[in-house]
DNA sequence: ACATGCATTAATGTATACAATCATACGAGA
DNA sequence: TCTCGTATGATTGTATACATTAATGCATGT
């Protein structure tokens, strides 16, 4: 899946209005004509149409027939929504995960852990993008490790649908510092094979990033 | 959405072929070609390959660049993966509804129930489909009253895809009694905006859905 | 006999052409 | 003036044609 959308047109013109959608360049019924996105891209309208059906699918674009197609797009509460319920997917996920995970799979977490360190220690200097990719990495590997296709689709969906979001706020150190700490504490727990202990502290790890975003005046309702 | 997979060739066409996968006609690995699929279904490549495009983005169905399109399924465990994240998420379902649901909606319930309960009184001669369409029904309006886009478009995902597997298992006229009462007593809990008992409610309305599941040899890991 | 390289073939990827549908504007009639 | 019908333009829906890529088989050379 990767690869298609890697290297086909249909697959990079698929992300890119994604991104658009999810970035705010397309708004709210926004109407997305299938030749004036090809001319945009310099594509012609059939990979443009095969991404359309796609993101259709995927509820960010609503198609009326011999009409159009008409951005949705994600509002604020279904971003609340998407944390809240990941909060909970994400406890079951490591629950899953204290079974499933493989050695390898534990040492990426552990490297992913030191290089959020290392980025850290810089000071003032560190990166929030690289924090923040590490964030997701270290996510991504814990989807997978929980070994239900089923749940790591689920999440890591609704991580991609929130990542613009949470570029757009601004990640404190603080708040980076103590996100890492979770991330070793939900590591240990699943070393330890304490099912009870991870699930419970990815579901709080979520929470405490939702606390975050409404500390930042994020819109809970 | 509706509209569009009703009247359009590549909804259709959509429908088809994830009704084939889910039901088994199309096993795992199967090459789907779209010219073949085209020719079977009396249309061009073009609503063929829209409709693989959505699939793949589903995950039933894996796309290998300049290759073709092969059927990746959903395994039972899958389908007990989707169980065990229905009982959460059906929980917070019910949560929710309880701040959001609707009269017209609270009264749409009882009347399914009340369909439900005249159906089952039939006796021996009750129909297995029209409770299925029934419990499918008041699933749905549920999910609806959750107020939650997010919420409503997993489950209702979720819902789809162990379709096929409920009707390929017996419903007994025993567990669908149980299921109507354990459906009165989540709507009187919502009705009560007594939201942690409808969320135990309902959680525990899909672990003993599964219960039963596992009783008629369900695969289980 | 086996491996390698090329030609052939069949599939997908993309673009374009044609058909059907819908929105808009204009004009005729009440 | 208002309404209804029709004509026109624009947009989507579908089919087909062309381009590109990958697999297969055969021939050739070692």
């Amino acid at each position: 899946m990767d690869d298609y959308q890697e290297h086909s047109l249909g697959g990079r013109v698929f992300q890119k209005i994604r991104e658009d959608i999810l970035s705010g360049k397309y708004q709210e019924h926004d109407e997305l004509r299938e030749a004036a996105l090809g001319k945009e891209l310099g594509v012609s309208r059939t990979p443009v149409r095969e991404a359309l059906r796609q993101l259709e699918l995927e509820g960010l674009v609503t198609i009326i027939p011999n009409r159009g197609a008409y951005v949705t797009g994600i509002s604020q509460k279904d971003i609340w929504d998407i944390y809240s319920l990941r909060s909970l997917l994400e406890g079951m996920c490591a629950r899953w995960a204290v079974e499933h995970i493989t050695e390898e799979q534990l040492d990426e977490m552990e490297e992913i852990i030191l290089l959020s360190e290392f980025q850290l220690k810089k000071g003032s200097g560190f990166s929030a993008e690289q924090i923040t990719a590490l964030d997701g990495r270290f996510h991504d590997v814990l989807y997978e490790a929980s070994g239900s296709r089923i749940l790591s689709h689920v999440l890591t969906d609704f991580h991609s649908y929130v990542q613009p979001a949470r570029k757009s706020s601004v990640i404190s150190e603080d708040r980076a510092r103590k996100s890492i700490r979770e991330h070793k504490q939900i590591l240990r727990a699943i070393r330890d094979r304490d099912a009870e202990m991870a699930e419970q502290l990815a579901n709080e790890h979520i929470l405490h990033v939702m606390q975050n975003l409404k500390k930042q005046g994020y819109q809970t309702d």
